[in-house]
RNA sequence: GCGAGAGUGGCGAAACUGGCAGACGCGCUGGACUUAGGAUCCAGUGGGCGAAAGCCCUUGGGGGUUCGACUCCCCCCUCUCGCACCA
């Protein structure tokens, strides 16, 4: 550790307490400014920040003060996302109570953030887990449960054993549960759920209308929604003219190619069809065989697929053909109508199941030549289909659809792979659902002048097993709101993705007591213009909150489609080749970062070290190098305050060819850094533009003598250089910026100057080297004037000394100038 | 398996719409200053040959288009991410 460093703890408690002093990041609707919403995903407060988290901090910062600089109103907000599991399992634990333990943490947080520089408005700060905050959404979940867009319902979910809860199947990746990674099982379950289904279309056609957002999220979003197109009809069972099985299909066009069917092993239909003794404990058989695989092993895809013939076979109706019918395993009730056609010709699990079972196979569309594959799914002319022979596959899914619907035995059908969004949390760290059971009313929302509905405080935590709300009598026994008689409380808690689903509307006005947020900020403010975030969120919150926007919206609360416009996925930052995080024990702390090297010098070295959207590795010589800059860049001012203050503020003209160079640099670095700013997410490439600048201003410095020696220009471009290169690295590194900007004599704060302008004359250049290359190889260089003939180019291009020798036993075939950069002489021998 | 993205020095990475590959930084080597250097400054640093000037090779591999390809097209390999019996 050196002493040789700038003093960088004083600065930066200095800065941090002359801007909160001065309110330097608050900010009101102002109808006069253009606004901008920056906004990164608040955290959940886990304990202590680290500089995996530090990333996406530094990056909105950037971009805020950026954009402050610009000239915009800037709403730059942080909260918490207060509520969740970690919370509940400390108490059990350590025997904190979760308000204590969370509130605890969150003053921790805040102060490391705080620490860090930050340019939040922390008067709007949002605490997810105040009953001033979920108050509303409770108010939302009554509206919606009169529209039918939340209910309860008794189903088979995803049973987290670990964290003792219900999860969404958004919330489960590869059967695993995303927070804790332990194996899923079912469970058949009362619950409450979002009609997120009903949003489905508007979901997808929205992701068209994006154009900010990544790609790879919009894709991830669309695959979720999995829309499909295709027809639906009954297969009657052959005999039984009063029962019959209805099929979900993309393919109707192959029907004709149908050669069994199957239903899934958990079909209601099964117990009817299946009437001998025998045969229904082969069926008992069978689906305790299923059952007994986990989730994960059943959704292997490579597995092969079991099957029960059943002795009922059913009849196609487009040529009245009798087949089996099958139970199997690879049919899931989950999806369409937990049944199917099989097609072996034309669909590869069929193919591969019908092998294993001796099923025949029929082919409905030609083959291409040479083909050699097994099931056949491209295109091509059908044939053995009856009335579709000859058809393209979309024409014949047409004309079979129509065949279907004018003989009213099916319909055209969509289907989504996304299901509604199960709600129900058996914890007890999160809001309550604002609902009663009254042995009268039945189901009673709260009243609203009820709400909130609070948590209560007392309650035994055990993490095992039941809502531990429903040990709270107090809490449990409750008064009807309709008859006013005893009432049971639901004891269940709502996912914690709930509230962070709005968030960002109630930073707009974040202590309005009358509603969810004001309307008049809410319109001035939303849409979010550049939200920041991890990519783990791409089908968890981004797609909740823009749901839940939705349901906003018809709800008349605002009137935005979408909450966010454009959206920043950041890498994760890596050490010893794995995420930074608490549980890997690989995190390096914000607090030691910024206690060896100051808050700049962390921000700086996470904005430099690789592009935002890609992942960071985390290097102990990487942050030395940018704490070497840092300090070079100190040195340099401090050495030369006295002649920076009193030179004149630029040099418009200057009177060497050096000196017009070094402008040229100048302004050359402003329109760099601004583009990378502005136009792509460059923060890396415009820091190394910054550091080129600090470079050149060190060699003109030197290079200009000093004192009486001094060349007439030097005093004013060191200035310009060095006013330009504190203004240009302020949004990356603000504390020691400020403070060099202060001692070179400016009263009011760098955050409050407009961003440097191009000068677009000191860009101007009279003369170019153009590079000559001999059949594409780099013989020479010519310096020339800027925009010369073509032909004179070419002229001096072949009388060049360098060049001359390549060309002389050769022909000269050809000469390809580019203006201003490169001629390329083509010959022959 | 399907879909998307990526493969460039010892390392992190640059390269606008096809026009000097390797900016910037790390590391390394040599030097200066120094009692000392893990501070600072200067020089060098893709590989090969060469005393040097310079020449040849080089953006995962192979082909192609072009005067010219990291960039465009085709085939292949590797890695990352997402989806994964969704009918």
């Amino acid at each position: 550790m050196s002493a040789d460093r700038y003093p960088f703890r004083e600065i930066e408690a200095k800065w941090q307490a002359v801007w909160e002093e001065t309110k330097q990041f608050r900010v009101r609707e102002d109808p006069g400014r253009p606004k901008f919403y920056c906004l990164e995903m608040f955290p959940y407060p886990s304990g202590r920040i680290h500089m995996g988290h530090v990333r996406v901090y530094a990056i909105g910062d950037l971009l805020a003060r950026f954009k402050w600089m610009r000239g915009f109103n800037v709403l730059h907000p942080m909260g918490w996302d207060a509520f969740g599991l970690p919370a509940e399992n400390a108490a059990i634990e350590h025997g904190v109570h979760p308000v204590i333990w969370t509130y605890e943490n969150i003053d921790y947080m805040r102060a490391q953030l705080k620490k860090m520089g930050i340019s939040y408005d922390w008067e709007r700060e949002v605490t997810t887990c105040d009953p001033a905050y979920y108050k509303w959404e409770q108010l939302i979940f009554i509206k919606m449960l009169e529209r039918g867009l939340a209910y309860r319902k008794r189903s088979t979910v995803n049973w987290c054993p670990s964290c003792q809860t219900v999860l969404a199947n958004e919330q489960v990746e590869d059967g695993r549960c995303w927070r804790c990674d332990s194996e899923v099982t079912p469970r058949e379950i009362d619950g409450w759920f979002f009609k997120i289904t009903a949003y489905a279309e508007e979901l997808l056609a929205w992701c068209d209308r994006l154009p900010g957002w990544p790609e790879r999220v919009l894709t991830m979003q669309r695959n979720w929604i999995g829309k499909s197109e295709g027809a639906e009809f009954d297969l009657t069972i052959d005999g039984h003219r009063d029962l019959s099985i209805r099929v979900f299909t993309t393919r109707p066009d192959t029907a004709f190619g149908m050669t069994y069917a199957v239903l899934a092993p958990e079909h209601p239909l099964v117990d009817r069809i299946v009437t001998t003794p025998a045969e229904r404990e082969a069926v008992a058989r069978f689906r305790a065989e299923v059952a007994r695989q986990s989730e994960i092993e059943r959704t292997a895809a490579d597995r092969p697929k079991r099957g029960l013939r059943l002795t009922a076979r059913v009849v196609n109706p487009f040529n009245s053909v009798a087949i089996p019918l099958f139970l199997a395993d690879y049919v899931l009730m989950g999806y369409g109508t937990g049944a199917i056609m099989a097609v072996p010709g034309e669909d590869e699990r069929d193919w591969e199941f019908a092998e294993q079972h001796g099923l025949p196979i029929i082919e409905t569309v030609r083959r291409p030549d040479g083909w050699t594959g097994k099931a056949y799914t491209g295109d091509g002319v059908k044939i053995n289909s009856g009335f579709l022979d000859g058809l393209t596959v979309a024409e014949a899914k047409r004309k079979a659809t129509e065949w279907l619907v004018t003989r009213g035995l099916g319909t055209a059908k969509v289907n989504y792979r996304l299901r509604d969004w199960g709600i129900s949390r058996q914890r007890y760290w999160g809001a309550p659902i604002p609902v009663l059971y009254c042995e009268k009313d039945g189901m009673v929302p709260e009243a609203e002048q009820n709400l909130p509905v609070a948590l209560p405080r007392d309650v035994q935590l055990s993490g095992k097993g039941g809502s531990p709300l429903a040990s709270v009598a107090s809490f449990v026994n409750g008064t009807c709101p309709r008859c006013g008689g005893p009432a049971q409380r639901e004891t269940d808690t709502m996912d914690t993705f709930v509230e962070s689903s709005w968030y960002f509307l109630r930073y707009c006005s974040p202590s309005y007591g009358s509603g969810m947020f004001e309307r008049s900020a809410a319109e001035y403010w939303m849409p979010v213009d550049q939200y920041i975030g991890g990519i783990e969120h791409a089908v968890l919150h981004l797609l909740y909150a823009r749901f839940y926007t939705k349901v906003l919206r018809d709800l008349g609360l605002t009137k935005i489609d979408e909450p966010f416009m454009a959206l920043l996925s950041q890498g994760m930052v890596i050490k010893d080749g794995a995420k930074m995080s608490k549980s890997k024990g690989n995190v390096v702390s914000d607090d030691f970062v910024r206690e060896k090297y100051g808050a700049d010098t962390g921000r700086l070295f996470e904005l430099f070290a690789a592009p935002p959207e890609k992942d960071l590795e985390w290097n102990d010589q990487g942050i030395e190098g940018a704490s070497r800059f840092l300090n070079r860049v100190w040195r340099f001012v401090s050495a030369h305050l006295e002649e920076l203050s009193a030179a004149p503020r630029t040099c418009p003209t200057p009177s060497s060819d050096a000196a017009r160079a070094f402008r040229r640099v100048i302004h050359e670095t402003i329109r760099r850094v601004t583009d990378d700013l502005e136009r792509e997410f460059h923060f890396n490439t415009a820091i190394a533009a910054i550091m080129e600048l600090v470079n050149a201003l060190q060699a003109f410095e030197s290079a200009s003598g000093n004192g009486q020696g001094a060349a007439p220009d030097r005093a004013a471009l060191l200035r310009e250089a060095t006013e330009a290169m504190l203004l240009l690295l302020g949004p990356f590194c603000p504390h020691v910026t400020e403070e060099l900007w202060s001692r070179l004599g400016h009263r009011e704060s760098l955050f409050r100057q407009r961003w440097p302008a191009v000068d677009a004359a000191a860009l101007q250049k009279t003369e170019v080297t153009v590079v000559v290359q001999v059949d594409g190889k780099v013989r020479g260089r010519l310096l020339v004037d800027v925009d010369a003939a073509d032909e004179r180019v070419q002229q001096l291009a072949l009388g060049d000394d360098k060049v001359r020798p390549w060309v002389a036993q050769r022909r000269v075939e050809k000469v390809v100038v580019v203006p201003n950069r490169l001629v390329n002489i083509v010959t022959r021998a």
